[in-house]
RNA sequence: UCCGGGGUAGCUCAAUCGGCAGAGCGGCGGACUGUUAAUCCGUAGGUUGUGGGUUCGAGUCCCACCCCCGGAGCCA
């Protein structure tokens, strides 16, 4: 009989038939009337399957009294319908293949809730958890829902360098990558001698692959990009992580409008994939999580998104009457608590906010007419703040040129990124959305780390 | 990095003015039961984050450092 998933059997209904299920042990709760009630779990969905292991089982004092949680076993058994409440099948086991026991006195995870915090610092065991192994399903989800989301639109699946010598306009701190001996690095003049160096210049982990992105943009039309980004900021917030994944596209032949209509898009295509999906796991999150998350998530996939220029969300700030610690003024950066006001108050729902001024924004996004505003573009979702930070790019090569004088860029540096621009330029836009965020956003889980397998945080690499 | 809160049993937390370091859960032993994060009885379990200081006496007060959480900045 060959194993089946658990969240197979849990759905069928040909009772008496054999079948055989392998997991981890949640429970055991023993009956002196002898025999035992087994909660297995396999991760394969949010539920375990219950187990009836009899006493009359030839190593039922040997092994199945030793199956305590966190235990590893095979069964074997009659499917059953289940007489006791919570559940409609169980199995009636005929055999009890103990694989890994899990000492009880030293094994971490409690049958009750543990916090998160706590299950960070076990962050090798916590995916057995109901809350862990949901966000795991989500997340997976929510990545096959974005190649889904890209190819169906003939998007082209780019893989951007991890390894890169630009900095995407110091999008932050970069992670610097090098061979030479620390202790005693070569030197020159300027100090360390980077030319002897694996590359033979300074490298670093990528920030963005937007400049990648862009190249091929304008060879293949769309393209998307799908992986891990690097930021070595010292920042200690719920909302950042120093290794976080990250999906890019990048568009040819289109403006700020379209590439609006693009976020918009894919995050309703995200909220929808998930609802219709993972109702199980997003079950748990609404109740023990965050209460009215799935009615949340079921309006920001039917209703359209808010859409205001930045000026206009000016406005809108000094007219609320509401007194922010951070004053708002035309041309001063929007704040966190400017921008969930926004999204949280004014409207209860994701807006995309456009059109920033060029002062704070990056020297690739493209000048406005206006002469101070760029063709810029932020969504903001209510609980998480910004998920999307995208734009036009600017096409035109003088006036590229000229941003990036005013920005103090070296032009010679971006040698390749201008040629674009000297050679069939057109209009091209894209964004990035930081693929933790939407699964915070998507769960309600309040702190990143908890849901990335492995954080990558400011002092903490373990793992 | 800044501001605020915190670090006590495996987990969640108590400990009054500086005066014997406790409870619940979990573990272990037992009882009971088609059980559901079971229930009942019993029991073991501690370098109070680290280092120094004040004091007859420090979890508690002082100094330094480390770490965690929340908020801010940076952003996704």
């Amino acid at each position: 009989m060959s194993r089946q998933l658990i969240k197979y059997v849990l759905e069928r209904e040909d009772y008496g038939a054999e079948v055989t299920v392998a997991g981890w042990v949640r429970t055991r709760r023993d009956s002196k009337g002898g025999f035992s009630f087994i909660e297995l779990y396999d991760g394969s969905g949010f539920s375990g399957i219950q187990i009836i292991a009899d006493g009359d089982l030839p190593n039922y004092e040997s092994d199945v009294l030793r199956l305590t949680i966190g235990s590893a076993a095979r069964i074997t058994g009659v499917l059953t319908e289940s007489p006791g409440k919570g559940q409609r099948v169980e199995i009636k086991a005929t055999e009890v293949e103990a694989i890994g026991f899990a000492d009880p006195e030293r094994y971490p995870l409690q049958k009750k809730r543990m916090s998160f915090e706590a299950l960070r610092d076990i962050a090798h065991l916590r995916a057995r958890t109901n809350a862990l192994g949901a966000v795991a399903r989500v997340r997976n989800a929510l990545s096959y829902a974005t190649h889904r989301f890209y190819q169906d639109r003939d998007f082209l699946y780019l893989h951007a360098p991890i390894i890169t010598a630009s900095d995407a306009e110091g999008a932050g701190e970069m992670f610097r990558v090098s061979t030479l001996n620390p202790e005693a690095p070569p030197r020159n003049d300027e100090g360390i001698d980077y030319g002897q160096d694996f590359f033979g210049r300074p490298t670093f982990l990528t920030v963005s692959g937007q400049l990648n992105a862009e190249t091929y943009a304008l060879a293949l039309d769309r393209v998307y990009t799908f992986g891990p980004t690097f930021r070595a900021e010292n920042s200690n917030t719920r909302r950042h992580l120093a290794e976080f994944w990250m999906i890019e596209p990048e568009m040819a032949f289109a403006d700020l409008n379209d590439n609006a209509d693009l976020a918009e898009d894919y995050v309703q295509y995200l909220v929808r994939y998930v609802l219709d999906h993972c109702g199980d796991d997003l079950e748990f999150f609404n109740k023990w999580v965050e209460e009215g998350i799935i009615d949340q998530l079921t309006a920001v996939a039917d209703s359209e998104f808010e859409r205001i220029t930045y000026t206009k969300a000016v406005e809108l700030l000094e007219e609320s009457g509401e007194s922010f610690e951070y004053p708002v003024r035309w041309g001063a950066d929007l704040q966190s608590e400017h921008e969930r006001y926004l999204t949280e108050k004014v409207f209860n729902r994701p807006v995309t906010v456009t059109d920033f001024p060029f002062d704070f924004k990056a020297f690739y996004m493209r000048r406005n007419d206006d002469g101070k505003t760029v063709a810029a573009m932020d969504v903001l979702v209510p609980g998480v703040g910004e998920i999307i930070g995208g734009s036009q790019r600017e096409e035109r090569l003088d006036v590229l040129a000229d941003s990036m004088r005013i920005k103090g860029m070296d032009e010679d540096h971006y040698w390749w990124y201008l040629d674009l621009r000297r050679f069939g330029s057109v209009p091209h836009a894209g964004f990035g959305l930081g693929l933790e965020r939407v699964v915070q956003f998507c769960t309600g889980m309040q702190n990143i780390r908890d849901v990335i397998p492995f954080p990558r945080t400011p002092r903490n690499a373990e793992y």
